[in-house]
DNA sequence: TGTCTTTACTTGTATATACAAGTGAGCTAC
DNA sequence: GTAGCTCACTTGTATATACAAGTAAAGACA
């Protein structure tokens, strides 16, 4: 058995994920949801607030409650894969896997990964998928000295970066995010248009002992925002 | 006044940001809470709820609540203007102010702030220039409390960051990049096309007292990238 | 026509109360 | 001695109530 305001958490957020509901959206006031779940106004209310303060709902006083903005948005500051960002936001994740192979690297390829020209390397090409829609193409380097089982993982369930965090602990990375129009190719596969904009994250990441892996990350700019969140002081 | 919930809050961030609570410490159960502060045990149980739902404490059922595993993130990404950033790479700078004024703030523009709706705030826009190319247009929103000369600034020599940093120095910020089409006016002010994709930064900026502004940051995708650096090593 | 007031809503704060459920320490019965 | 029970404490859920404070629109008034 759930608990009352968990109910109606779920019921509102039903409502979000399936479009019944879209940003800027006004939710009904405590008191009518109240009413409608045969629950007091305190109960009401804790459901709000919980929305409120995980950023699905905004409230006013005097207005009443809206749907906020709530396009996906990840940390820059946190390196972990999407599939969990997905997950943790209630949302059904899938993957399509389009490359998966050992190749030889290419001079710009050997300098990204700071291995030697034409040796052996780990290409991935991954499409994750959230409710339906694509997300991010992943497009990733892998030095086999760090992660030899690499090409063995079944994407599917575990995460190149949950198995590369695993194997060669992070210690640093790097990011550089553009803003840039896709190519016929990568527009047919993240399904977009090839007038919309996309974010693209390189990702390089390292363990004590090099760099592990390289990564293009490609995202619809209209499905997906970078977040971030920096402290300076205090705590 | 300040909420008796604030109140409590604050006496306990207190406590953990001068190290007399520190992380696994266990801190006083909710009735002792409600007791020493003379207010209902609900009153004291919001105060640590949201202290949860902010990471700051965990609460175990049966156990009580304790100080979390705060692990203070590399703090490396710099809030510092464009202008050093153009001066560093030894280019020209200029810019070009497009509107310096005080605005009554709308319903979203009060939301950003945090302050009244139609209250008084201080609105500037901002074309940068690199090389006589620009490079950024920043559309900024200020808290009058926190910087009351805003407006009275010479922006050609003292950056709006530089000004805002000496008057409110920043605690904290948030930063969500997103990548976007630009709209004829952000076109004719970027001069780029209306097809070349743009970097857009909504960066909030807070002080100790809250927060101190918000500002829209446009950058050409073709000359603009962001970067950034992180170490883990010490958790 | 324009300005002020009222009114009807909203969220915000605070309290007192009740019972459920998880934890651990200490006591009891075997 | 120890297995199991009880008890005292913790957080978790839920309710009913009261008043404060912000907002917007309808209405009264000049």
């Amino acid at each position: 058995m759930q608990a009352r305001f968990q109910q109606i958490k779920s019921a509102l957020l039903d409502k979000i994920s399936e479009g019944e509901m879209t940003p800027g959206d006004r939710v009904l006031s405590e008191n009518q949801l109240a009413e409608q779940f045969q629950v007091s106004r305190m109960t009401a209310r804790r459901a709000l607030s919980e929305l409120v303060s995980e950023g699905i709902l905004a409230r006013s006083q005097g207005l009443g409650t809206f749907v906020a903005d709530h396009r996906p948005m990840s940390s820059m500051l946190e390196i972990r894969g999407i599939q969990d960002e997905i997950k943790q936001r209630g949302h059904k994740y899938s993957c399509s896997v389009v490359t998966k192979q050992s190749i030889l690297a290419s001079e710009q390829q050997s300098a990204w990964l700071d291995v030697a020209l034409h040796s052996e390397i780990f290409h991935t090409q991954i499409v994750h998928i959230e409710n339906g829609r694509p997300v991010q193409l992943e497009d990733r380097l892998v030095n086999p000295l760090w992660a030899p089982d690499y090409l063995q993982q079944n994407f599917a369930q575990t995460s190149a970066n949950h198995y590369l965090s695993q194997v060669a602990p992070l210690t640093q990375a790097d990011h550089i995010v553009e803003a840039i129009l896709p190519d016929a190719l990568l527009a047919s596969r993240l399904d977009i248009a090839l007038t919309q904009p996309c974010l693209k994250v390189s990702r390089r990441t390292y363990s004590a002992k090099g760099i592990v892996s390289y990564a293009l990350l490609y995202h619809p700019g209209n499905r997906y925002r970078l977040g971030s969140h920096l402290e300076f002081d205090s705590i």
